[in-house]
DNA sequence: CCTAGGCTACTGGTCCGACCAGCATACCCG
DNA sequence: CGGGTATGCTGGTCGGACCAGTAGCCTAGG
């Protein structure tokens, strides 16, 4: 017989800073501190957990790298907790990114299949609301076509907002996030690439039918339509900055055709 | 007329600690720290940043805790980079999670979205080799369905290579890191509830009934069937235990009939 | 009376010097 | 020659000190 019942975990030295930061999350997270909330001082809250302030600065700044807090020099109010956001996980994906070795291929065939199956379930579980915002920004964006440099970040911006209200219509927070964050490192890539493309109103053009056509499938509740249009647009546009010999592991999104 | 051409960006304050980060963090994303290699102890590190070591120490809190580094106390070679690890995104998504009060719900709906369209591209771009992965991993959780204690570890093993195969079919780090931690996650929320299942043998029978399934798809390249596949058996799972009234948000996946 | 200005009491950022426990190695003694 | 110990390093923690900011009070001037 095997005697296995007494089970030891291995024990790991747990560093004073790291309870502090413990303590700490946990509160945030079960809501004892909310965001806007201000923590003590250090120099109080070094008296609090009964440890030095070089041991409470180094929790903070875990909490801060974490986007938990945020400190200011010379603010009487203490550290401020922050609201949850996106940021550290953008940074998380953006050191993934490079770290992998992770190129435009694999962030546009991330996008496609997130932004794809967004709009799927955009068909189904949109609000009124939720189609009018999108609307609204494809109605912004007919308006700044034409326009000259300001047009071009408001265009932008419309761009944006209709994609967003894409991703909230899924009702999950984790695409809304995930989408924003994909989205952003992607451009990162290629913002230089892009700014110096030939025919900005083509290109404009072309995004305002693209993106009216996929409206009117989510209006519809065609997902698997709107899906399929999502994908051959994104490809559409930024299939040619990725290098030739990538470009297959894209093509099963475009669909039978 | 506007004024506008000069624009001044709101100056901010670059504290000292966070050049140090700054200046570790781009030698190792340019790959001149390589994983596995040594920094400098504290003590060089401070007289090579020209700082004092609560400031080197801060900053190495900080890369710390973005998994990019790791101390140990007492060793001589001085502090270890780390190969990058979803544990950082893993993280930030945990974090989210539980900041947006997102429940199984959404963590689901995200793992439905993700593998699905995992499967869909898994069946385009597999390897053979990759083929032949899922193939052994199905044998294996064959071999494990009708055993005991020991065995059940031994079937969720099996379970995990099978999806990780798939995963990394898509040829996409993003998609293997991102998969895993949602699918940790979501067993997270609902470990208790799965550990006292009635007839685990039954549930095992099917989960093998429906990789098989699945694995044939993929084989013969019916990307669309292997996703409806995917999505309709994490909905048979777990469907049961997110709340009913928030069953809705699942549907769109299901496809039509 | 009200306001513009400085004043003050705090804040966080940085530095210094010290001590402790743990780890690897080299050394020394049996 | 082998094994245990001595040593010099490491990171973790502590305490104290100084500085540059900020916010709000508080006063001097309107």
């Amino acid at each position: 017989m095997d005697e296995d019942p007494v089970k030891f975990e291995p024990v790991t030295a747990v560093r004073a800073y790291e309870r502090v930061v413990e303590q700490v999350e946990h509160a945030v997270l079960t809501g004892r501190l909310v965001p806007g909330e201000r923590l003590p001082s250090e120099r109080e809250l070094m008296t609090q957990f009964g440890v030095s302030r070089s041991t409470v600065r180094e929790a903070l700044r875990v909490l801060q790298a974490g986007g938990v807090v945020r400190s200011r020099p010379g603010d009487p109010r203490g550290p401020e907790v922050l609201a949850p956001s996106p940021a550290t996980l953008r940074k998380s994906i953006h050191r993934l990114a490079r770290a992998e070795h992770m190129g435009l291929a694999e962030l546009l065939q991330f996008r496609m299949l997130l932004e794809g199956s967004a709009y799927l379930l955009a068909a189904h579980l949109r609000t009124a609301e939720q189609l009018e915002r999108m609307t609204d920004a494809l109605e912004a964006m007919r308006r700044h076509v034409d326009g000259g440099e300001g047009d071009d970040a408001a265009f932008g911006e419309a761009d944006l907002a209709f994609h967003d209200a894409v991703a909230h219509a899924t009702q999950n927070p984790l695409v809304v996030a995930c989408a924003e964050v994909v989205r952003d490192v992607a451009l990162e890539l290629i913002e230089d690439k892009l700014a110096h493309a030939d025919d900005r109103r083509a290109v404009k053009r072309k995004t305002v039918a693209h993106h009216a056509e996929m409206l009117a499938a989510v209006r519809d509740g065609e997902g698997e339509r709107a899906c399929l249009l999502a994908r051959r647009a994104l490809h559409d546009y930024y299939a040619e900055y990725v290098p030739a010999e990538r470009r297959a592991m894209l093509e099963p999104f475009l669909g039978s055709p």
